[in-house]
DNA sequence: TGGTATTGACTTTCCCTGACTTTCGTGTAT
DNA sequence: ATACACGAAAGTCAGGGAAAGTCAATACCA
């Protein structure tokens, strides 16, 4: 049995305890009780528990800190998951018009949190980056941005 | 719960039982009711509930000395600008949070919109871009959100 | 041999305290 | 009245500890 997996298996129970599908650990002890680096538990997270999995992180640090896994719940969502995993890693603008509008029309967001996702993506905001670069971070950032919304 | 999650509660809810947003204190007093160093007051005040939180502190030392925390609110666009204003050329993550935190506490966003916001501007949401534009990135990206909100 | 796991060193963030400083009000001597 | 002393607040700051984050190097497979 690897150790990334003792780890998964150990979230997935915290998770399953959880009325409200929240798991919330404290990275050290965790890696204690499991026997394992610490930062092996943010490897565990970064490629398992990703939003593209279905799960959202929040952390703090300092005294006190912890991390808190939610596991998104799929109901209404599937539809959203659907269109998220649609998107490649890339997507050029017109697309991300049309993913947007999609979302629009089908009333997964209102019309308030369409403007709000294309304004993200809009071609002004991303005027910082490369052009070789937009068409990822466009995926990249509708994909978060839609899966927040689940 | 931490100490200065307690002093944090405190304070929120002397605010909220002021018809004027206005929170009267004494250090010393509220340091030894709640069991803590007088300092760690100021700590809380500085980290969160300063003007970029939305909040004025005025003081008075000596006898009979205090503490005023005041909530300030302003009208919902006016407000949005105000922090589209202030947000520079960059932005790093946690000045980011702040904002967004910002936001949510003082009702100019929603819960779901301010986890929209920062799901499109998270770490890893950008991580398609190179390290030294994700500043300007944040900063672009967040500024054309807020503006759509108006 | 290429992707997946794992580790450890280092960094960053956050919390908390205590020693010291500054400011303010008040009482007192002149 | 004036000046000064003193006590009672709040302010500042350096430092330490506790936690999580990052990253590059290495080990382990299929």
């Amino acid at each position: 049995m690897r150790m990334s997996d003792l780890i998964t298996q150990e979230i997935l129970r915290l998770l399953n305890n959880s009325e409200m599908n929240i798991a919330e650990i404290q990275r050290n002890e965790l890696a204690s009780t499991i026997g394992c680096a610490p930062s092996q538990i943010n490897y565990v997270l970064s490629s398992r528990f990703t939003p593209e999995h279905g799960y959202i992180i929040e952390s703090r640090r300092g005294g006190g800190g912890y991390i808190r896994i939610k596991r998104v719940v799929l109901s209404q969502s599937s539809a959203l998951m659907h269109i998220v995993n649609s998107i490649g890693e890339t997507i050029d603008p017109m697309t991300t018009r049309i993913v947007i509008e999609n979302c629009l029309e089908s009333e997964l967001v209102d019309s308030k949190t369409a403007r709000l996702m294309a304004a993200a993506v809009s071609g002004n905001a991303m005027q910082s980056v490369p052009v070789e670069f937009r068409d990822y971070l466009r995926a990249s950032v509708l994909k978060h941005m839609l899966l927040s919304l689940i």
